[in-house]
RNA sequence: GGUCGGGUAGCUCAGCUGGAUAGAGCAACAGCCUUCUAAGCUGUGGGUCCUGGGUUCGAAUCCCAGCCUGAUCACCA
């Protein structure tokens, strides 16, 4: 039970006995003091006027009284205008502090087996190139997710589904076919992924030669099109994979597993990893099935040419094709039958795609579609949508080479940590390995604090060199703070100074230690928060502010240099807590806090 | 044109289940290192919360209309 769990009832009880009126939470309105008043919490008691039948100030009075006079967590009470607010006695934030101390898993809920079974889908890759920072986003995202939900005690099970078929994966296979002489990443060093990425390129340039050639005959470019001789390579070796043709699924195979070999690595340095792996190869057939199925029972319609359709427009939406008329499967039919096959792997109680915001209206439709297919988690499935991301220069544009690859990015983030490292003379008394370690953590922190910190839903702006900067709101800055903490235990440890389990509860404490146990005891309410709206930017923003209040702290209040003993326990053992949440906190993110730096 | 987002300080973003004088960071300027880590701290300046109506004791927040902006509306994925 917390301290405002308490003040609401208080409170309740309190309007129960002044005006014998029975109210519920809801209709209380209890919240943060504002910083220029005096006080913890403030109680609204416009609200409660009617219930009164007196005035803002009289209603306030009346209850600030009763309270004060009956509950020892109200030290004092003062009221402006029809504000009432309430301080509580610092014995009270203390055994709140030991509590939270207490308390291993502070804000975290155990998962018990019965616990809601969540599959969150992220990433999902094409394997025709390397992963952009659109990837980081949502690989970011879709982790950061699923670690809020295991905090919020529920399952999850991370999937991952890998785009490994149609004519893009083709285009690929057929210039490394043509021009490639045999080069492998092994032979050249290359990662795996950004090799195929490099055909794909390859293919499209040739392909745009061609088209060039062609139109110089004087054909249109429509004509050109259809005339090329690449792109029709290119179907015809879809064509001969479809069909199973060995040599073309040898070759798929083997390049792509290349791509995945690359996309592995940098999964493993972004930090994110799934629990099983859907391929689209293995799934598209399925899909198939589940409309015919729906159009056996009529809820899809054929029309004359062959082609299946779901009419959506009782549900205010157009008419969606499902099957081409040649039978062929479209994006829709896929995610239907790979919805099918996790249905069937899985009890999902709630499936979770991370997918952009530019495919809002596709997830709109799959919801719908999957419902009528009777698929139970269909109804309720949730589109974590999420904006785009643009430089300043404007937005990634693979033509025009502006496109920036999620590798090349963290190295630079990490290479930039290193020399700003070297600049300021850190890591100078620690060896080569722990500042490599401790270089990456700040590099990737950086990176996925700035990211993360953002409303997800919304477009953001992502600018290399700010990112970068270690002032403000990032996470190198967070990763700080952490390491001063620590560094304040270590040295209480060399002096032999304690970290406390209980305290004397009559320890006279400043505004300021309150308040930032105050902050501190929020921290469980932000991740259930975080995990019911399925927004996660919240963790960021509350770590920050918490980090940053506790640096302003530390610079006005020295903690080991306290010469009162209990006073001294008592910030030694909000220091270690408030570090612990940090921890936990940036954990939610993926990203590590160095012990020292 | 239909549908769905977004619009808050010069810039990047919080705040949005309605509450007090709208907050941070960056950038600018002025201070603070014999002190538990200065990757820090303190201070100053900076606002038509897109516009106009409405609901309310009270609106950045809710409703309506409009403006700007993005996405989407394919036998592409």
């Amino acid at each position: 039970m917390n301290i405002e769990n308490i003040l609401q009832t208080a409170i309740i009880g309190a309007i129960k006995d002044l005006y014998n009126t029975n109210v519920d939470a809801s209709q209380i309105t209890l919240q943060k003091t504002k910083k220029e008043f005096k006080g913890h919490y403030t109680l609204v008691t416009f609200p409660l006027l009617r219930i009164s039948k007196k005035n803002p100030e009289q209603t306030a009075q009346e209850i600030g009284e009763y309270l004060a006079g009956k509950s020892p967590t109200i030290a004092e009470f003062n009221v402006i205008k029809g504000f009432l607010n309430l301080t509580i006695s610092s014995s009270e934030w203390i055994q709140t502090l030991v509590n939270i101390n207490k308390d291993g898993n502070f804000g975290f809920v155990e998962a018990t087996d019965d616990a809601p079974l969540f599959m969150v889908e992220y990433s999902s890759p094409n394997t025709n190139k390397p992963l952009h920072l659109g990837h980081v986003r949502n690989n970011l995202l879709g982790h950061s997710l699923s670690e809020v939900l295991k905090a919020n005690g529920k399952r999850v099970v991370k999937t991952n589904i890998v785009n490994d078929r149609g004519i893009h994966i083709c285009k690929s296979m057929l210039a490394w076919q043509r021009w490639g002489n045999g080069e492998t990443p092994a032979s050249s060093g290359k990662k795996g992924d950004h090799l195929i990425g490099e055909y794909y390129v390859l293919f499209d340039k040739k392909y745009k030669a061609e088209l060039a050639g062609l139109q110089a005959t004087g054909l249109s470019k429509e004509q050109a099109e259809v005339q090329s001789i690449l792109m029709e390579e290119a179907r015809e070796m879809l064509r001969r994979w479809e069909a199973g043709d060995e040599e073309t699924v040898n070759l798929w195979k083997m390049m792509n597993s290349w791509v995945y070999a690359g996309f592995d690595e940098t999964y493993k340095k972004l930090g994110v990893s799934f629990d099983k792996v859907y391929y689209e190869s293995q799934t598209y057939l399925a899909g198939k099935d589940e409309v015919l199925r729906g159009l056996k029972s009529g809820i899809f319609q054929q029309r004359e040419d062959g082609s299946v359709w779901a009419d959506l427009t009782k549900e205010g939406l157009d008419e969606k094709i499902l099957l081409r008329s040649d039978g062929t499967s479209v994006y829709m039919t896929q995610d239907i039958g790979t919805a099918k096959l996790r249905f069937d792997d899985y009890p999902i109680d709630t499936m979770i795609y991370v997918v952009g915001n530019e495919q809002n209206y596709h997830f709109q439709v799959l919801s719908i579609l999957l419902d009528k297919l009777g698929f139970e988690f269909g109804k309720g499935l949730i589109h974590f949508s999420y904006g785009m991301v643009e430089l300043p220069e404007g937005k990634m544009k693979s033509r025009e080479g502006t496109v920036v690859d999620a590798d090349d990015l963290m190295e630079e983030m990490i290479q930039t940590a290193r020399e700003t490292s070297e600049e300021l003379g850190k890591l100078d008394d620690v060896t080569p390995e722990e500042a490599d370690n401790v270089i990456t953590m700040i590099g990737m922190g950086a990176l996925k604090y700035f990211i993360l910190k953002v409303d997800p839903k919304k477009n953001m702006t992502f600018n290399p060199k700010e990112s970068i900067d270690f002032n403000g709101n990032t996470g190198p800055f967070i990763q700080y703070t952490h390491a001063r903490i620590k560094s304040v235990l270590r040295k209480a440890e060399e002096q032999g100074i304690p970290v406390p389990e209980s305290l004397d509860p009559n320890i006279i404490l400043s505004e300021k230690e309150e308040g930032l146990v105050q902050v501190l005891a929020e921290f469980p309410d932000i991740v259930k928060q975080a995990g019911s709206e399925y927004n996660v930017s919240l963790i960021g923003n509350y770590v920050y502010d918490l980090v940053k209040e506790f640096n302003q702290f530390y610079h006005d209040f020295p903690i080991l240099r306290e010469k009162d003993e209990a006073l001294r326990a008592f910030r030694l053992l909000l220091s270690k807590n408030i570090a612990l949440t940090v921890k936990k906190g940036m954990a939610l993110f993926g990203i590590e806090v160095p012990e020292r730096m």
